[in-house]
RNA sequence: GGGCGAGUGGCGGAACGGCAGACGCGCCGGCCUUAGGAGCCGGUGUCGCAAGACGUGCGAGUUCGAAUCUCGCCUCGCCCACCA
């Protein structure tokens, strides 16, 4: 063995460890080399790896570099294993901070974009992620805003995207109208700012995704994590039941359609409730109950979401005056408006069955409205307390005629048999999701290729007229009205129909629209005769992993989803599902543990970091801190050791070989063990990457690191073993740190470029250990450790085991009652006990 | 209110039902140094001089064996929220 000054006289000095060095010079020759350009004609399997395209809002960062380096770490191994990978990336860059940039500081929206994302390009380069930049996408410029306009073309002539009015959700601040999925939180708040939204009623553009809300429910042969595929699920939110006509003592006027998820229980309904806005409602009320009703339903409407969820969950309502019939025991039963029930689900009114809906419940019993049992549990009588609601199984029906006895589960298809024999009624399946609303009363964003003509209506631009160019020459005033509509040289179209003057439409198209095809552009980015190249398309896609935030599964991800379906059916694409697998990473959050942003003052700028620690130091810091898909809180103790780290793979890399102080054959099993190490540590570390389980991985490249630098220490660093050993450390650590790798590569004399090298092989034979030091427990607890070899025979474990004096104390002489033996893992002796 | 997820050292976090705490930070001791905020070596769950005992939010259960599985509770996070 070597002394430790031995060691320590033959480690020091050696070049110095400094990524200021190197690192850049590697980025630069990377990007002249186009190490990253992906190649449609290259030969090998394709990969298209896609990471969210971020808003250009100023700087990167570390939340970008944490979200970019996982997925850049898996897209380098593939291309180290052989595959031609795709990994592009561009610029969400229509929205609305642009806009309000313009209004606070009177910058040209396109100015102060563009701005922001010739910095952040920069800023990325810096990452050293491997994007392909000769594929970058801008949504704001015209040459891919052209395409979105195209595709809203294709919607309409589908009959995919339909214009309404609609009381929409309304920003008050940000002075625009918002998809249902942009307002959150219980007090119905927008998703930017914070505002409390309102309603207000507008002519809106919608696309019908609700078309595709059966087959969104399909995941088949997805690779998408389970709560993000729940997440979708409850928004489309399917309800299977029945539909119910309910007809009115009122002569000439239709019948209330209701919709129920429980057609079991219509025995027990013993009142109706419709929606304010229904269009029953004026008609059915009497006149004596005219003045309260409206007075009711004009309150209602002026309500916010807010007040109208709130309020302690009171409910509210009042009598209209008219009477339906219960169809199933010709009951009159009498017609309310309550603001509880929503306009927008089902048909809008409802059939109360106080009994067993907790909400119908409430309102009867503030009403003193009559409750009437048609269920009980299949197991013992009602409830005292006449709080049973009803659920699910196992119930049975009482006081409901012919069904009295029969369970819940059966009634509720023999009764909707019979309502379906009597004609009015039948089987029925409603949707919580609505269709996609996407107007937007904003200047920063393509506008909607329609013009209004005063003979012919809506008419859609003619597409070579693409595309429809935002004006430069905009005032920017903070109104409710878009700046277009001011702008009487936008404004100004000519019907294609009959050449007379019509008027553009001013709205502008939600961002997620551009976001819902931005990967299908990436295929064949300069294509200016289309919005993409087929071939391409078919070539590339669909996406063979997708990595982005959590917060877009039930925005981004489901609209991009229905863009695929929808160009499927148009007969664009060939392909069901846009992103084969799916991963999330987690988020970065401020040290204070809040959501990092500007006005938090919470931001964390990697320039100090790179600047002091080098990019890669950055890198696999962030990759090491936990599981990618967890994030936390910024915290950067630790980053030193991520450093050091690097500074003995530096070192280990090239210093001064030492050989010889050991004796022969200690010498051969130190390079045996080495070996082991390597070849473990090689297939661990694939498999780990591959799950997205970098911090594991990093830790065992940081064992191996230990591993050689003892080998070192230990005499046998001019060996075959540890070289292979250093290689293979370089080639696993190229993903995560490239530029260290690089530049120690070339410093051993290796090929250029580390990056087009094959992925080191894992030899399984190396790796097995020919001894096993195998844990004695007795009763489950450790007592007591046995080395054997590798071929050892059951019986002579055991027998070891038995000897052992930690576990003879246990046994105080007696025979064990049982010895569990795992093979190649443990021994466990059950002794007889009392 | 409903759904989903998570609770492990001083900290970030490891751990196919099988050695709890890998790896790293921090801390303690040492070496080397004119010096060390560099580097290297060793130690570090708790209690205990030790032998050992106890330890994964709390309480039960299944099992030869539970951080891991089951049930109940507590806390935190995220999503949804009058959806008939």
């Amino acid at each position: 063995m070597t002394t430790r000054t031995d060691t320590q006289a033959r480690s020091a000095r050696g070049p110095r460890f400094d990524p200021a060095d190197y690192e850049q010079r590697w980025r630069d020759r990377w990007e002249a080399d186009g190490l990253y350009r992906a190649d449609d004609a290259d030969p090998r399997q394709k990969h298209y790896l896609l990471t969210m395209y971020p808003y250009p809002s100023g700087d990167l960062h570390i939340g970008h570099w944490y979200a970019a380096t996982g997925p850049d770490m898996v897209a380098r191994m593939r291309r180290m294993q052989g595959l031609n990978v795709m990994f592009p990336m561009g610029f969400d860059s229509f929205g609305l901070p642009a806009e309000n940039a313009a209004i606070d500081r009177g910058i040209h929206p396109a100015i102060w974009t563009n701005a922001n994302i010739e910095r952040m390009r920069a800023q990325f380069r810096t990452t050293g992620c491997g994007f392909d930049w000769s594929r970058e996408v801008v949504v704001s410029d015209p040459r891919y805003y052209r395409w979105t306009q195209w595709l809203f073309l294709q919607f309409y002539r589908a009959g995919l995207a339909y214009r309404s009015m609609a009381a929409v959700d309304w920003c008050p601040k940000d002075q625009v109208v918002l998809a249902r999925e942009q307002v959150e939180g219980a007090d119905r708040h927008c998703w930017r700012c914070g505002t409390p939204v309102i309603k207000r009623d507008l002519e809106q553009w919608f696309f019908r995704i609700t078309n595709y809300a059966d087959e969104l429910l399909d995941f088949t042969g997805m690779d998408w994590p389970e709560p993000i595929r729940l997440m979708q699920t409850n928004w489309i939110g399917r309800s299977e039941g029945a539909e119910i006509a309910f007809a009115v003592e009122a002569d000439e006027v239709e019948p209330i359609r209701v919709f129920t998820t429980r057609p079991d229980t219509v025995f027990g309904a013993t009142f109706m409730v419709l929606a304010p806005e229904h269009p029953l409602v004026p008609v059915l009320t009497t006149d004596e109950r005219r003045a309260e009703v409206e007075a009711y339903v004009a309150a209602a409407r002026r309500e916010t979401e807010i007040e109208r969820l709130s309020a302690d969950r009171q409910k509210t309502g009042v009598f209209i005056g008219s009477h339906a019939i219960n169809p199933m025991t010709q009951e009159r039963i009498p017609i309310w408006v309550a603001d509880y029930v929503l306009p927008g689900y089902g048909t809008g009114a409802i059939m109360a069955v106080p009994a067993h809906d907790e909400r119908d419940g409430t309102f009867a019993r503030t009403y003193e409205l009559p409750i009437r049992y048609v269920v009980r549990p299949a197991s013992g009588e009602l409830p005292d307390d006449q709080a049973f609601v009803a659920h699910t199984a196992d119930e049975v029906l009482v006081d409901s005629g012919e069904f009295t006895g029969m369970p819940a589960s059966e009634a509720i298809g023999a009764i909707t048999q019979q309502l379906a024999d009597l004609g009015i009624g039948g089987p029925a399946v409603s949707y919580k999701i609505r269709d996609w609303l996407v107007s937007r009363q904003r200047y920063w964003g393509a506008p909607i290729p329609i013009m209004y003509c005063p003979e012919h209506g809506a008419q859609p631009v003619p597409e070579d007229q693409l595309p429809v160019l935002l004006p430069e020459d905009v005032d920017f005033a903070p109104t409710a009205v878009s700046p277009l509509q001011s702008h009487a040289e936008f404004l100004k179209a000519t019907c294609p129909v009959c050449g007379g003057e019509a008027r553009r439409e001013t709205d502008t198209m939600d961002t997620f629209v551009d976001s819902a095809w931005y990967f299908l552009r990436y295929c064949s980015p300069n294509d200016d005769a289309r919005a993409w190249n087929p071939q391409a398309v078919a070539h590339w896609m669909p996406v063979d992993l997708y990595t982005g935030g959590a917060e877009h599964a039930v925005l981004h991800l489901m609209y991009a989803r229905f863009f695929v379906k929808a160009l499927r059916d148009m007969g664009h694409l060939s392909f069901d599902e846009p992103f084969v697998a799916l991963r999330n990473q987690g988020q970065i959050l401020g040290a204070d543990h809040q959501r990092m942003s500007k006005s938090r003052g919470n931001v964390v700028n990697p320039d100090d970091l790179t600047s002091r620690y080098g990019s890669d130091t950055v890198r696999l810091f962030l990759m090491f801190i936990g599981p990618w898909d967890q994030g936390g809180p910024w915290n950067p103790t630790g980053i030193e050791g991520i450093h050091r780290f690097l500074g003995r793979v530096w070192h280990i890399a090239q210093a001064e070989p030492t050989n010889g102080e050991s004796l022969l054959g200690e010498a051969q099993e130190l390079q045996r063990a080495l070996r082991r190490a390597t070849h473990t540590t090689i297939a661990a570390v694939t498999e780990e990457y591959g799950a997205f389980r970098f911090n594991t991985a990093i830790s065992k490249l940081m064992e191996l690191s230990n591993a050689i630098a003892h080998a070192r220490g230990a005499g046998i660093g001019a060996t075959a073993a540890y070289g292979e050993a250093v290689d293979a450390l370089l080639l696993l650590l190229a993903p995560g740190a490239p530029h260290i790798a690089e530049e120690l590569w070339a410093r051993r004399g290796r090929d250029y470029s580390i990056h087009q090298q094959p992925w080191p092989a894992y030899d399984p034979a190396l790796a097995v250990a020919d001894t096993l030091e195998l844990p004695v427990q007795v009763d489950g607890k450790l007592r007591d450790r046995l080395v054997v070899t590798r071929d050892t025979p059951a019986e002579e474990i055991e027998r070891l085991a038995l000897a052992s004096e930690h576990v003879q104390r246990y046994l105080d002489g007696r025979p064990p009652r049982r010895v569990i033996q795992v093979p190649g893992k443990l021994v466990n002796v059950v002794t007889p006990g009392d």
